[in-house]
DNA sequence: AAAATAATTGCAAAAAATTGCAAATAATAC
DNA sequence: GTATTATTTGCAATTTTTTGCAATTATTTT
């Protein structure tokens, strides 16, 4: 294995985790110890990642107790964004909408999986870069400075050009009656469309906008193929949302 | 067998397996390991490939992420932003194209210069949300991940349809005979939609880059309407490119 | 404080890169 | 057509880089 190669491979494990023992990673790429401590040390330099006492932590991760037992309590967003990964499948084309739960996604996306994913974030294909067998495929049109997101007719008019396997929708609100729903009308306009181009449609949410609505309608509950939360499948929160059409992750 | 040809596969699983290691592709192309070595330095000046210890990895593969890509010569493309600023006026519409030296005008836009941009280039992008009054407008399409710009026919077929003032046309290289050329078909293609798109063709580029030529013409020099250089304009490098129809900045 | 774990240093073997050079091949001029 | 020139290619000697190991030192944990 090419040490560039390698090093590529442990910061991407540092990306995705946040953190890296060295023994792991050791094991991992299959040198022993003092290389991952050099190549560590060699990434540290370049201010890649930061090195610390027994492995690495990613940078602008902000770790206090990296020793201890409870090193880091993943966050909702990252639980959704793994629990999303499970339903992807090599080769498949996805769409993926913006914000923070879909880009924790395309963070945490292994490096392998092969896909084509059709975005119109900013920083979610900014995120993609980083993967080299994901396929970009970017929607055009009017950036939404808020959303960094682009909007708009020409947006629209590129979504009516193809058909994806699967949306992963991000959404402001989510309630059993009145369905998804958003506060800024011309994202409602993109994300019907974005509905309309795909096979299946994943709504990653996380608990706490469950039960709350917004001013505009995206859609019916009835529309979306499976609900992904941080929160347990078998929460009672989530009771309500049950003996419904889609699954619950 | 053609050293162009032996390049191009050698490119290919490059493409391919993201990585390849030197001894493998001395087999495959039935040469030494000292021609393939050669081959691969010579593609990672063209930026093709990385050359690593071992042999090479994709540029795909090789983490970017922008915030942090060190602008090399920052100087002197501070002072080509600087001066590409001073053509602007309220209102206008311009059309950036990707390149380091698009990205530092970017970021030296003025906060009250009311503009609307149209870039295919998500670095550019992503700069420009910092500035409250331009509208962007992201062109669609296939991400390189070399370039982190779009290409392909999706993003050719959305420069077709409108028309701006102004395009800041980033170029690999500048010659009085051969005119701006590229090393990137695909780029090439897209920058020749820019022209046609453009009402008035700008061209910043560093010193360094007059005088050369890569393989692929994007357009004859006439076509141009204004040259920006870090130099002086009455510096004597430029002598040979004075008496054109074009403004030297 | 002692024990365990990790980091550093020096070192040597293996792998790879570089350099200079000559033969082979292709391109150009005559 | 031939001669000349430039480029490409492979080889050998040298230098550099990479890597694992062992001994020592430093840090953390019990």
């Amino acid at each position: 294995m090419l040490k560039a190669e390698r090093q590529q491979i442990i910061l991407n494990e540092v990306r995705r985790h946040n953190r890296v023992l060295l023994p792991d990673m050791a094991d991992l790429v299959n040198v022993s110890v003092d290389t991952v401590r050099r190549d560590i040390t060699e990434l540290h330099r370049k201010k890649k990642l930061r090195k610390v006492h027994g492995g690495a932590i990613s940078l602008g991760f902000h770790n206090y107790n990296f020793q201890g037992v409870e090193i880091y309590s993943k966050n909702e967003k990252s639980i959704i964004g793994e629990k999303a990964i499970t339903l992807l499948r090599d080769g498949q084309v996805i769409l993926l909408t913006g914000g923070t739960t879909n880009m924790e996604m395309a963070r945490l996306l292994p490096t392998n999986l092969k896909l084509t994913c059709f975005t119109p974030s900013l920083p979610v294909a900014t995120q993609l870069l980083t993967k080299p067998n994901v396929e970009i495929i970017f929607i055009g049109g009017r950036v939404s400075k808020d959303s960094q997101i682009t909007v708009g007719g020409s947006a629209i008019h590129m979504l009516s050009e193809f058909s994806v396997d699967l949306c992963f929708l991000g959404t402001h609100s989510i309630d059993l009656s009145y369905g998804l729903s958003e506060f800024d009308w011309e994202i409602v306009q993109l994300k019907k469309s974005m509905i309309k181009a795909s096979r299946k449609i994943v709504a990653p949410v996380i608990s706490e906008k469950l039960n709350t609505i917004q001013r505009y309608k995206i859609c019916d509950i009835e529309e979306i193929d499976t609900l992904i939360t941080e929160l347990d499948p078998e929460n009672t929160l989530l009771d309500m949302y049950r003996n419904k059409r889609f699954n619950i992750l």
